[in-house]
DNA sequence: TCCATTTTATTCTCGGACAAATTTTCACAC
DNA sequence: GTGTGAAAATTTGTCCGAGAATAAAATGGA
């Protein structure tokens, strides 16, 4: 197999199943088609049938393929894709993104974190507000332009998400973060921030602080909404 | 392996996923607990150590464990499950179900669905209106006692996040449905429904079909709180 | 043309062997 | 004692080859 970004520590099936993904999310495998046979895939790739087929058991619980002995294994139409699993967004994510993932990732977004922004701040306790300004603190000191301050705006937002003391919609920041991770590093891939994020991430930290359910949810969408732009700008 | 529902065309390490998966998200095995090696758990369920091995794929690919070599496979804490995948819901149900989690997903569900809604109201075509008149009417006709009756609810469900034209709310939708479709039917299971819901529905239907977002949010919100109300009210 | 039967392609399961990795243990020097 | 480094042991990772199960496709007969 072609050296697929075979990091330390990946194992191999996990390089094989990074591949398939890969080709698959990206569209160079369609929905409906039929992957070639285990013997030859997996010698073509190198590996040996094992491990292929550990990396297609990944691909399945995912939902982006199914197998049945005789028919082979057919790539599943996209909507029975798990289209929240935090690697099928990491592949999708890996070379160039379909706009209108995107464009469905963001309308999400501002649909759960602003209600999260208000569950937060009915919720949240001491540790949640230490957690928020720890992070806002950082935010201001790096920037977005480091990866300190990146990781400083994830923490941000996790930290949201967990004080609105939701399972569900913590895991569903494990997905979202990715996205918004991606798409920042997207915009400075382009180029320089229009405007600094920061104080719209300060206004709405203080929202959920105060406690204050009306404001925390407006502010978020606030911020979500000029996240969306500043996207939609770039990609455009 | 106890023949732990080993339905027809369920493949052998399907059962093992299930088998294991239940016993890990029912809480019999807990978090950052360690599994019985691979070649004794294999052993004892009666399996061959590359089903078995196929199986543990299954569950990191869903976020339940991982392995490391010499370190052996543990269970992950719950905030790295991916609590939205399909089969987690499925196997989270297949037992006594965790009250929290049900609240939480009701909760996501009362932020999701109100919003689909009004994109639904904004963007459906005459296909996304057939099909709800279709589902509105099977309701009506059969009501939620039968089998027929809940297939046409979650029908009804699946229509608006279709005509809401997201990808991911979609995909959301086929995990909250089946928590959906679990609920109604613990609610069967314990008293008769106090109320019939198939005139909220038809509200939600109405300004959806006439295109008034802020109805159909505000209906479709209520509908998602008579629910959340009802279950809370026979589970406690 | 339609139905039953046979063929055949493909995945599924098994068993065993060795490799790789990393924790644990142990010996030894300090 | 304490730390250090080497050795051992344990567990998962990968490979190989064979046969079984399954369902599609071809075949032949009514």
């Amino acid at each position: 197999m072609p050296q697929t970004g075979r990091g330390t520590g990946r194992r191999l099936r996990g390089a094989v199943a990074h591949y398939l993904g890969t080709a698959i999310v990206s569209g160079a495998i369609q929905p409906g088609e039929r992957l070639t046979g285990e013997v030859d895939n997996s010698a073509a790739l190198n590996v040996s049938r094992s491990a292929y087929r550990e990396a297609v058991q990944v691909l399945t619980a995912k939902g982006l393929v199914e197998s049945r002995t005789k028919a082979g294994t057919r790539v599943l139409p996209r909507s029975r894709w798990n289209l929240l699993d935090p690697d099928v967004l990491a592949w999708a994510f890996s070379g160039e993104p379909d706009i209108g993932y995107v464009r469905d990732l963001f309308e999400l977004r501002a649909i759960v974190e602003p209600a999260a922004a208000r569950l937060a701040a009915e919720r949240r306790d001491k540790e949640d507000i230490r957690a928020m300004r720890d992070a806002l603190g950082r935010m201001r000191r790096h920037t977005l332009a480091t990866e300190a301050g990146r990781a400083a705006d994830r923490d941000f937002h996790d930290a949201v998400l967990r004080a609105s003391r939701n399972s569900v919609l913590i895991t569903l920041s494990a997905s979202i973060g990715a996205a918004v991770n991606w798409t920042t590093q997207f915009k400075q891939r382009g180029r320089a921030l229009p405007r600094d994020p920061v104080p719209d991430h300060v206004r709405v930290g203080d929202a959920i602080i105060a406690g204050d359910a009306a404001a925390s949810e407006a502010a978020m969408h606030a911020l979500v909404e000029l996240a969306l732009q500043d996207t939609r700008s770039v990609m455009a």
